[in-house]
DNA sequence: GTCTCACAAATAATCGATTATATGTCAAGT
DNA sequence: ACTTGACATATAATCGATTATTTGTGAGAC
């Protein structure tokens, strides 16, 4: 046991002298923080990560489908490798799942697991907004005002669906900006998987009828809570845009269920 | 946009109409409810994530480091299709990072880290401990007592590894079942990659004094608390469990960091 | 009719070799 | 001496082909 570290493939990091290292790297997050990780990418299978987290969370891939790889692969015009890598990493954005010898799915949906979605979004997204509006400082403050305007000044309309998913990126900064100042890495990491996972519920059941007027007001309402510095405030009005956003997709969700 | 499914390669699912349906299927987790994902595992990916487990949270692949393909696949004698996509899977368990064609390298820790994961247990576990209490049946109480049981009959021996391994195991699988109750697979799924988490400090910082007698005491007051339904009690044991390790890992890794 | 087994087709998983990218090194220039 | 750029080496990423496993199908037994 505890073999030199050499015989096992692995090389200490640099400016480490026998165990330990401490680094700043980003866990899983790529690009500036704040982005969603939604940067280039600059290998295959993160492209490829980044056009099937879309063609999931758009409903393209039908939820709890098994995928095809052959299919995938000509579609894609990739090979096996990056593809099977990149389906991997999808699993830690839960957006799909892997049985042996049987292959990936896309993560389906169900009225439990978007129950549990919202649920969890309540609780993780209030604590982390608690944290951040406690120790974030200007910076933040200001990013968010940026992210909210940013969001706001897009026009959804349901005939383009360019302006559809522009607005989503937009609305999954303002969401991951507000938390970001929370200094809690994992935590964000998680909201983001549940924010991703709402999301396609948003887009797939939510025919997105042009007239969410009060969206924008409940954005604007957390976003001044957050700069404020007023915790309750801020956490209770994120707390009902949440539920609000949960108890409509219920909704629409059970509907469709049984037509 | 929105084309025919069959056209992106996904097949839908058996027995659903057009677009929807509601499968069982446990995400991410293998095997029968309960079991720390430890099973055998079919294909070589799967076996290698568990090894590849077992390695980072022993310490033997060094916190921090890069890991380098070429050693690795042959120190486990793969080839590098499976090695990439058991790498890619364990970003999901919180236990190595990408950058782009920089390649993978391990988890580093810290004390920033550290804290997050105490943290986020004590909010995690409660959350789920509760809802366990309030959902689970007697079939569950009886896995928790069973659980419990199995742990304590376990003497951890310095000497001897296996021992060690086994208990963690045990450990790990305790701490789980008295959470599965909750019906919440998101949640139990950040708890285990926390638990993960946490287990790695604590088996590689925390060189296993045989003399725990407290801890014992403190896992069965947690079940007892969970199968008398005080969730209270039972929650209050469990975050002070928390907290004490957590204070006792933060002290010897601030030791070690500056030595 | 239906159950079981054997076989065939489909698909998932893996391999070995190749290509692309990053990292280290050294010479030329300032 | 220090920087800059070109080259060589190391390593990560990808490909095309092969192997292993599962799934579908049909013949034969009961």
């Amino acid at each position: 046991m505890n073999n030199a570290p050499e015989a096992l493939g692995i090389v200490p990091p640099p400016g480490s002298r026998s165990t330990l290292a401490v680094r700043p790297i980003t866990l899983t997050m790529r690009g500036p923080p704040g982005a969603g990780s939604d940067e280039a990418g600059n290998t295959k299978a993160s492209r490829l990560v980044d056009r099937l987290r879309e063609a999931i969370l758009s409903g393209e891939l039908t939820p709890g489908s098994k995928i095809n790889l052959e299919i995938v692969r000509r579609q894609f015009d990739v090979s096996l490798s990056p593809l099977r890598e990149a389906l991997a990493r999808l699993i830690a954005l839960g957006l799909v799942e892997l049985q042996d010898n049987r292959g990936y799915s896309v993560a389906p949906v169900s009225l439990s697991n978007l129950a549990e979605i919202t649920r969890l979004r309540v609780e993780f997204e209030s604590l982390a907004l608690s944290a951040a509006i406690a120790a974030g400082d200007l910076k933040w403050e200001s990013e968010v005002m940026r992210a909210l305007h940013q969001m706001n000044g897009i026009a959804r309309d349901p005939a383009d669906p360019a302006t559809l998913r522009a607005w989503e990126h937009a609305h999954r900064d303002f969401h991951m900006i507000l938390l970001a100042g929370c200094a809690m890495p994992l935590l964000l990491n998680f909201c983001l998987m549940l924010h991703n996972l709402n999301d396609r519920y948003r887009r797939v059941f939510l025919i997105a009828r042009g007239g969410d007027r009060n969206v924008a007001a409940e954005h604007s309402e957390i976003a001044q809570g957050a700069v404020a510095r007023d915790s309750e405030y801020a956490c209770a009005s994120l707390r009902a845009h949440i539920l609000r956003t949960g108890a409509n997709l219920r909704t629409r969700l059970s509907d469709q269920l049984q037509p």
